[in-house]
DNA sequence: AACGCGCCCTGTCCGC
DNA sequence: TGCGGACAGGGCGCGT
């Protein structure tokens, strides 16, 4: 579910609802969510105090502070249906809620997934580089330019499209911004990574920026199950062009949007804006 | 070693 | 109405 920009809203939200505030207890109801030992993340959480919260990739980052072992990091990927939710302390936990975390404002974080593919991690400083580092460029950073990203492309034979959504080599591009940035770029996305011309690569580069930011600033898509750390949904699913729009018309030359598999993936493209 | 595929899991939708 | 199959914003581990 959660690309870039949805977990980057959902970050956003907990930074202002959240930060400074101190864990009170931890309760793990589906333990298959934690990576390692759900026992000791229930044990490790209390008194802890939420410093910070960032994103690195499609992953959020809690940092804490006097946390009983110095585990310093809570990572939380959503996986396809991971929800983030700050509650009031006397609100009823949702379906499939996985993980409770109360504070001691009285407060709650709810860690909501119905299928379960996300994961919560708690992790060293020293473990946490060490997982970022074998992450590849963060799309809206200064690091992230055209030249970066042909040079990297040069290196593999893999359709564009399957290439971009790779998390070695450029992350938060998901299915869904994928194909869209495709799209704006107007380059096929069934295109050998290594065939891009140094223009195709600079189109590209741009529209994944562009993409992710308009989408950032429409607090992401929901097309079933997103939703922001306050419960709602994201705005930006009218504004997708190509994606889950098979046989529409292309909002530029009006030919059927068409639908492809790669990866075992859906892509959507209009063959006739794209070559 | 890069790459392609199956799998993890639950819910929804579509065709018969 | 019911039922089976395909598919869904991700990512890991496997075999080649």
């Amino acid at each position: 579910m959660p690309e870039l920009p949805e977990v980057e809203t959902i970050v956003r939200d907990l930074q202002r609802l959240v930060t400074g505030a101190t864990m009170k207890d931890a309760t793990v109801l589906r333990p298959d969510l934690i990576e390692g030992e759900a026992g000791s993340l229930e044990a490790e959480l209390p008194a802890a105090r939420i410093d910070s919260i960032d994103r690195r990739a499609k992953n959020i980052i809690v940092s804490l502070s006097k946390s009983r072992r110095g585990a310093d990091h809570l990572v939380i990927n959503l996986g396809m249906t991971g929800r983030v939710l700050v509650l009031a302390g006397s609100d009823a936990d949702p379906p499939h809620t996985g993980v409770i975390i109360g504070l001691k404002d009285g407060r709650k974080i709810v860690y909501q997934d119905v299928r379960r593919f996300g994961r919560l991690e708690l992790l060293s400083a020293g473990e946490w580089r060490a997982r970022s580092d074998s992450l590849g460029y963060e799309p809206l950073s200064d690091e992230f330019t055209a030249e970066a990203l042909h040079e990297l492309a040069k290196k593999s034979k893999v359709a564009v499209k399957v290439w971009l959504m790779d998390q070695k080599r450029v992350v938060g591009v998901g299915n869904i911004y994928a194909s869209e940035a495709m799209f704006r770029a107007g380059i096929d996305p069934r295109k050998s990574a290594e065939r891009l011309t140094k223009a195709e690569a600079k189109r590209l580069q741009a529209s994944v920026r562009e993409v992710l930011l308009e989408a950032i600033n429409f607090r992401g898509t929901t097309l079933m199950d997103y939703r922001d750390a306050a419960g709602e949904k994201g705005e930006f699913s009218r504004r997708l062009r190509v994606y889950d729009r098979e046989g529409e018309p292309c909002v530029t030359c009006g030919k059927k949007v068409e639908r492809v598999v790669q990866g075992g993936r859906s892509t959507f493209f209009c063959p006739s804006c794209q070559k």
